[in-house]
DNA sequence: ATGAAAGCGCTAACAC
DNA sequence: GTGTTAGCGCTTTCAT
């Protein structure tokens, strides 16, 4: 039987309420008396059983998730699996409460994050880019004891307690090797097609993807990057530009959350079967691409799952209890036709 | 706020031990209390709080593991898995006990079966190939009430409540894609050195495989299988054999468990590096031959998940609730040396 | 500074 | 058949 709160009260010669003061560090408890209770509890090998604690205390998980308001179908396969998680949060007694803001408008995000503050959420998950206003919005957020996850996009000038996502340099890596590996020994040049050198992951993402193009493939070319910030006709004027200018193209590598103007594209000038093309993260369009052959690989990473482990990891915070880091670690996922779940 | 059972209670005008028993399904209750019970359940959007449930109940779950003693580095890192999820399971009120057989003895894996019962377990989770004796003992325990997943190799005639694993068609399905993709488009030939036709997910594998290689690389020739019986020698001896017999041999497919003998035949001979290889399974041996370049491509499964999988899916099936079916879902994950955690 | 006692949402004896 | 009551392990007033 594993010892309880009464357990380690007998063994102290102390009361319930005393064990309880000291397993929760509150203050009015003689320093001599809490090494009692802290010797009885090591002797005994006491771990509290936090349902019972969490039933006593009545807790109820208010968290907020912060998302931008973006075209990008991946930006929509992560409001799924957060409304997925929604329908089954009430049995661990978790209310999630979703806030948007206009993409690429940093001062709306901030005036979202004002209205947050420890009296109305007990944890934020933000899925945004770093700018300084942002940054100062979080950290007082974080002075006010609100226990923060970064989402997708890494904030780490910004105290978060954690990032739930993966390496994107990493996952640039991933790119690189899967392209030039399907790529053959022959020569060739690829375009390069990023939403945006604001965001974070996609300068990471590019950054590694350079690294062992260089290292690995020197043959073939890597050209520089296109912008399109995440608009769906520059996607289309550019690359049918880079398609005109460039019979010799042999790769494409999409570095945003979102492709399906660059396939679009692709099919329309009947390139896309003949050019390598690898993409990140699996949506409806990759997910059918890959399937019609017309996207050959996509380095992605579960939404459902980087849903969960935020929401564990806020918990986790609130309670402040440990988490099992290796259940947390979001994988950077190859997915080809054949292993499309 | 939520509704309770005393809330239940009282719109039904009828006591808590008679909501207790509608709830759990217990008789002695008139049919008509039932039903104002549950109208009144349905009225209030009662939710029961299984952890409170669970504590009233002083629930444990004690599960079993069953698990081949076999020599594969592949099932150490899911023993490995199991030893982590044990540190943590207290919390869950779980406890894991684990029991080995020498694999490939149906025999002494039946009489480990025989051990158990609803008396002293609550649900099992178990890894091993189905043969006639081993169904029968499995069914006996189901019939005894005793909920089991299969782990990693299905046991479909059992009737098991479940299986934690991968697709093992679409894992050689996979393993044909990125073969024929890294292998370039020239002809060739692939060995393919399988562990056991006894054991379903390698027969599984090696069906997927030929269907890609045949539909999508049919300029590939695909070699007979080579069974190893998991012994090391004899893979020494085959690989040899084959390499020596085949300088035209383009790629190595090993579709068992365990690598490492193959690896170091490969090593010795010094052809890993021309030919292309693939590999099922995460472990220290082809983690460090990602790394080195000489495997290409690892197909696995991500023995952390499986095991906390089967320990969710077992203690719902022991509680009576559901699952989410998409955080049970084993990918099949593709490793390369870029995205080697 | 410490303790007694009630209660969180649910279950399970034991009455009636 | 149905209700009363005492917990499960912990927290939290409110006394002392």
């Amino acid at each position: 039987m594993r010892p309880t709160v009464n357990d380690i009260a007998r063994a102290a010669g102390v009361s319930l309420a005393t064990v309880d003061r000291v397993l929760n560090a509150r203050p009015g408890v003689t320093e001599k008396t809490v090494q009692r209770v802290n010797a009885a509890i090591d002797q005994l090998g006491y771990v509290r059983d936090v349902t019972a604690a969490n039933l006593a205390r009545q807790r109820r998980y208010r968290l907020t998730f912060v998302l931008p308001e973006a075209p990008e179908l991946f930006v929509a396969t992560l409001r799924d699996a957060l409304a997925e998680a929604g329908r089954s949060s009430a049995a661990d007694r978790t209310e999630i409460r979703t806030l948007s803001f206009p993409a690429g408008n940093p001062h709306a995000l901030v005036r979202t994050l004002r209205t947050l503050n420890s009296a109305n959420t007990d944890g934020v998950a933000i899925f945004a880019p770093e700018t300084p206003h942002v940054r100062d919005a979080i950290l007082r957020l974080k002075s006010d004891g609100v226990p923060i996850v970064a989402l997708v996009s890494d904030l780490p000038n910004t105290e978060r307690d954690h990032f739930v996502g993966i390496d994107n340099i990493a996952g640039g890596r991933t790119a690189a090797f899967l392209m030039g590996k399907f790529h053959g020994k022959r020569g060739g040049s690829v375009m390069v097609l990023v939403s945006s050198m604001q965001a974070r992951d996609n300068v990471e993402r590019r950054l590694g993807f350079d690294q062992v193009m260089a290292e690995s493939f020197p043959e073939i070319e890597v050209l520089p990057s296109l912008e399109n910030h995440d608009d769906e006709d520059i996607t289309a004027r550019v690359v049918s530009e880079v398609l005109d200018a460039r019979p010799d193209l042999t790769g494409v590598y999409s570095v945003g959350h979102g492709s399906r103007a660059l396939v679009e594209v692709l099919r329309a000038h009947h390139r896309a079967r003949q050019l390598t093309i690898v993409a990140h993260e699996l949506t409806s369009v990759t997910r059918e691409a890959l399937r019609s052959g017309d996207i050959d690989a996509v380095v992605s990473q579960d939404v459902g799952h980087i849903v969960r482990s935020a929401l564990r990891i806020l918990r986790a915070k609130i309670d402040g209890v440990g988490i099992v880091p290796g259940q947390e670690r979001i994988r950077i996922e190859i997915v080809v036709r054949e292993n499309l779940s």
